[in-house]
DNA sequence: CTCCCGATAT
DNA sequence: ATATCAGGAG
């Protein structure tokens, strides 16, 4: 029976996550929900400083689901060039801004379902969306926190949306998405995907990983 | 499962 | 040289 951490176990690592990053929040820069949207579906195997990087010209040129539709594709495309998968990226985006208008009144939806339907929009991304411009509460599985719950002991599942129910079930509502901040801080910055810093991390006592090390 | 994909770290 | 980066669609 592979049992996982106890009640005083989670509620150590979440202060001490607090603790070693009492500044953990959302790293897209954005000003409006769209914003967000756009940046976190450019966001895929990219790093948060190089999307910054972009939108802030993008939302210069375009910021509204009108605006991005007037830019039309080749145009989009030389903007977020730079960041990978782009022809995917902009077509997604494009397809999104197109609903928004048609559907929505250009109006980003506050339901997860709602935004799971559109292009480029899966689980992780309304996830964010919800989280970071709604107040909604969230665990966006990425890659980080993905890696991270692993190493800790934290789930076993082998996909995002099982990783994701499994955190959920072990801390309460009002935590998920600071929670959420914290373990991607900490995945970027201690327990990095080739070299984790195992000495400087603050949940190194409880970490499944770290004690597997020391045996 | 594969494909999309440029920039950066190791 | 190669792994990795706030994934999603087919």
């Amino acid at each position: 029976m592979n049992r996982k951490l106890d009640a005083s176990q989670l509620e150590y690592i979440y202060t001490a996550l607090q603790n070693k990053f009492p500044d953990a929040h959302c790293e897209l820069n954005f000003r409006t929900p769209f914003e967000l949207l756009i940046a976190t579906i450019l966001s895929a195997q990219c790093t948060d400083e190089r999307v910054n990087q972009v939108t802030a010209s993008l939302f210069e040129a375009a910021n509204t689901p009108e605006d991005i539709l007037a830019l039309g594709l080749s145009s989009l495309e030389g903007k977020i060039r730079s960041l990978g998968l782009f022809h995917n990226k902009a077509k997604s985006i494009l397809a999104t801004s197109q609903i928004l208008v048609e559907k929505y009144s250009g109006i980003v939806p506050e339901s997860i379902d709602l935004l799971r339907k559109l292009p480029g929009v899966g689980r992780k991304t309304a996830n964010v969306v919800v989280s970071n411009a709604y107040g909604i509460p969230a665990i966006a599985v990425d890659t980080h926190v993905f890696r991270v719950a692993h190493r800790i002991g934290l789930a076993e599942g082998s996909t995002a949306e099982k990783v994701e129910k499994e955190l959920m079930e072990q801390f309460p509502r009002e935590q998920w998405s600071d929670l959420h901040h914290l373990l991607i801080f900490l995945g970027r910055r201690i327990c990095t995907a080739r070299k984790p810093n195992c000495p400087a991390c603050p949940v190194a006592s409880v970490c499944k990983m770290a004690k597997g090390h020391e045996l």
